[in-house]
RNA sequence: GCUGCUGUAGCUCAAUGGUAGAGCGCCACCUUGGUAAGGUGGAGGUUCUGGGUUCAAAUCCCAGCAGCAGCUCCA
């Protein structure tokens, strides 16, 4: 016999071999058919898996809990796949797991599926589920399987065999009619479970997630066990996308972007601008009483800072294009680093080709060129044509037998060449600014602030309204300090970005720990230095008793980083607050300080930004406010509407009453009907709307309407002089009181266990 | 960068290969009002750009650019 503990305490003795549905059954008939799949020993299992352990936690799961959900759309993702394969003969299956808020499998397939085939993959799809066939689960020993999926002729399946699962000695398969997929489960126990699916979208996906590897179809669909629960989350996600800070942006006047200006950069306008100028006080104030000092540099320097740093030219493709002042340095430049690369990738040998056609230069060998030699020897042949042409005198190419040697002498020459970078750092700025003088230990920790603007030249599929830009603004500060004083400093800066991530109730973002991968060589320096830092790091968290993750491969390359994480209104996660620590940016530039034994030593540096980039954190901003701003933030905070055009002078004098106790105010004196002027002041989300006519005007006071309590009569304050109202507001502002933030989630930011609440 | 979708008035969107439209916004006039849309009229277009097919292209084809979704990337 063995024991089952159930939920509610009690417990159950069943013969080995038993079923969770037979144990389902032993308890009611309503459970019986309510139930999903089972939870044995926090294990989720098919209805239908013998129980064979001792003694094992039990419980069944019905569509109440989450857990179920999950199951159900993993196995729709089944009957979608078998719907493609009837459809799409020959079509290959790959990896179709649940997702969050639904599912995806990813298919290959010829001719490929289009957006246009989604109705009539639907209606397949309801007619397995219509037949509720079970989903029947066996296993096979390895050789066995990989011949199975062989037969099929499903190559990825075979393929994922060979390449991680050979390890067990037999993999289990979900029959479904004539579908059967290589699977781990579980599954629900048949496709009539499956209440209400869509399919919504398709896009691109590798297999494996490997950008080298064959590019698969992946189709995205959710499910629910009911109709209403879809429509429910249809709607949703409509009124998600409503506080898109892309659409408030534009509907607000906010921000903009022009194509004429170029992709990623962002112009704020006059009402965003207002925004973030007042965050740029509130963090100003912070640091100025934490002890930093502000500094400015330019948006350039010189190729050489860069060199030294390492950005330029490891992130060479993430930078925008050097501006060297020779004109022929361009141009060498570029050969230098295809030639460094000492291999041509399809895009790079895209990009090559074209600069060869336009420069006139061999085109018509480096085309028919085949292996990576051949083009390099191309690339090398209009080195010298242009070296020869123009005249440059580099002597050490011409004796250079191997294209990295020559890549070498080229270097050497482009060293020589005035050039310059946008930056795309502030730190090797600042660093310049520690080593303007001389540091004795007595002076650290230095803190030097900056809100520094950078360009980096993000790939274009990237590219996304304020989070993803090529040229945004940090809340830049980079911190020299002892080794003895890190975990003060970094703790110092934890709670920074806390204070103001609650500032401004932001409190559903999770926390990550991104540590080296010690199989990477991507990461610089003594793994000692590593060790300590990242166990630094975690104990601070740790201590704030904060949630967070560990994660191995997320540090930055020159050391462990703590990342503040949200997510925006459709769910994509964006790394806002940073602190880092840097042990190889000091080593590189040589940064020293006298110790208290009169002897040199190295600072570690912190860089951190409590709000990331000033762009990135006013998108996430708007989505969380839902462009609804509090009123300490709001660039319009109370706009006067008179009640006819004969109440304008009064209405005029309020407002040059109310903007002279240091409000934002504007008057709306259009001959317009008070409830059209009230209902586009809501609209532009002013939080505050003061009506004057002839009961104000007798009086001496103003009727003031709060947005924040609704729409209708329930907004009204009523009637009160200006005094009271400035102070009103004033004392709000001061506290900086949030009132309201968007609740149009989507369900999107509250079911992962990742995050905090 | 890759895959797919999209690109028409300031905004949101219509328009079988046959004269480019609506609502909102904007301007003018009428209306002067009491807490979310008063009325009438008017202006506003290189249908993303460049090629091609056709008697004829917003519409079909090709290329480019841009946006959206996802993947890869993100110092």
């Amino acid at each position: 016999m063995l024991t089952l503990k159930l939920p509610d305490g009690s417990t159950k003795q069943v013969p080995p071999g038993t079923r969770p549905r037979q144990v389902a059954e032993g308890i009611g008939k309503r459970l019986a058919q309510a139930a999903v799949a089972a939870k044995v020993n926090g294990e989720i299992v098919d209805l239908e898996r013998e129980l064979n352990d001792g003694e094992l936690s039990f419980q069944i799961l019905t569509e109440k809990d989450a857990e179920a959900l999950t199951v159900l759309r993993h196995s729709c993702a089944h009957v979608m796949a078998r719907a493609v394969m009837r459809l799409f003969p020959g079509a290959q299956l790959a990896f179709g797991p649940a997702l969050e808020n639904g599912f995806y499998y990813d298919i290959d397939s010829d001719p490929p599926i289009r957006e246009e085939d989604f109705p009539r993959i639907e209606a397949e799809m309801k007619k397995i589920v219509a037949a509720a066939e079970p989903f029947e689960r066996f296993e096979r020993g390895t050789p066995e399987a990989r011949a199975l999926v062989f037969d099929m002729k499903q190559g990825y399946k075979v393929e994922h065999i060979d390449e991680e699962l050979s390890k067990f000695p037999s993999l289990s398969f979900y029959r479904q009619g004539e579908f059967i997929d290589l699977c781990r489960g579980p599954h629900i126990p048949h496709a009539g479970k499956i209440g209400a699916f869509k399919l919504l979208s398709i896009a691109g996906a590798y297999w494996k997630n490997d950008d080298s590897r064959k590019q698969l179809q992946r189709l995205y669909g959710t499910c629910f066990f009911s109709q209403k629960d879809l429509d429910t989350y249809l709607h949703q996600l409509e009124e998600a996308k409503k506080r898109d800070h892309r659409v408030l942006g534009k509907q607000l006047r906010l921000f903009t972007i022009s194509q004429q200006v170029g992709s990623g950069l962002i112009l704020w306008m006059p009402k965003g601008a207002t925004i973030r100028g007042i965050l740029e006080s509130f963090i100003k104030d912070e640091l100025m009483k934490r002890g930093y000092q502000p500094v400015y540099t330019p948006h350039i320097g010189r190729l050489e800072l860069y060199r030294t740093s390492g950005h330029f030219p490891y992130y060479r493709d993430a930078q925008f294009p050097p501006m060297y002042f020779n004109y022929i340095a361009g141009a060498l430049d570029l050969i230098h680093y295809r030639l460094s690369a000492g291999e041509l990738d399809a895009d790079k040998e895209k990009q090559f080709q074209e600069w060869l056609d336009l420069a006139g230069y061999a085109a018509p060998f480096y085309r028919a060129a085949k292996t990576t030699e051949e083009k390099l020897e191309r690339v090398h042949e209009s080195a010298l044509k242009l070296i020869d042409g123009i005249g440059i005198n580099i002597p050490k190419y011409h004796e250079a037998k191997t294209h990295a040697e020559r890549a070498a002498a080229l270097n050497d020459w482009l060293k020589e060449q005035e050039g310059y970078l946008l930056k795309p750092m502030n730190c090797p700025h600042h660093i310049q600014i520690y080593k303007a003088e001389p540091r004795s230990y007595r002076d650290l920790p230095v803190r030097l602030a900056e809100f520094g603007t950078v360009y980096r030249f993000e790939q274009t599929g990237e590219l996304s309204g304020m989070t993803r830009v090529r040229g945004f603004t940090q809340d830049d500060a980079h911190l020299f300090v002892t080794p003895e004083q890190i975990e003060v400093e970094v703790g110092a800066n934890v709670d920074l970005v806390l204070f103001v991530l609650s500032s401004l109730g932001l409190n559903d973002y999770r926390v990550r720990i991104g540590t080296r991968d010690p199989e990477s060589n991507k990461y610089v320096g003594d793994p000692a230095d590593w060790e300590k830092a990242e166990q630094t790091l975690i104990d601070l968290v740790a201590a704030r008793k904060m949630n967070y993750s560990v994660e191995k491969g997320e540090a930055a390359f020159y050391g462990p980083k703590i990342d503040f994480v949200v997510r925006d209104c459709i769910g994509r996660e964006w790394q806002l607050g940073t602190v880092q620590l840097d042990y190889n940016l000091p080593k590189r530039f040589e940064l020293e300080y006298v110790g208290a034994d009169n002897r040199t030593h190295r600072p570690v540096m912190i860089h951190r930004a409590p709000f990331g980039s000033m762009e990135r954190f006013m998108g996430i901003l708007i989505e969380h406010f839902a462009g609804a701003f509090p009123l300490w933030l709001a660039p319009e905070q109370v706009r006067i509407c008179p009640v006819s055009e004969r109440f304008s002078d009064y209405g005029k004098k309020v407002e040059a009453e109310l903007r002279a106790s240091g409000l934002r105010v504007t008057g709306d004196y259009r001959p317009e009907k008070i409830n059209y002027k009230l209902r586009e002041a809501s609209l532009e989300k002013v939080p505050y709307m003061v009506i004057v006519g002839e009961k104000e005007q007798t009086a001496g006071t103003v009727s003031v309407r709060d947005r924040a309590l609704g729409e209708g009569k329930e907004a009204e304050l009523g009637a009160m002089p200006v005094a009271e109202l400035s102070s009103r507001l004033q004392k709000e502002i001061q506290e900086r009181r949030i009132r309201q933030v968007s609740t149009a989630s989507a369900g999107l930011s509250d079911t992962s266990a990742k995050f905090s609440d």
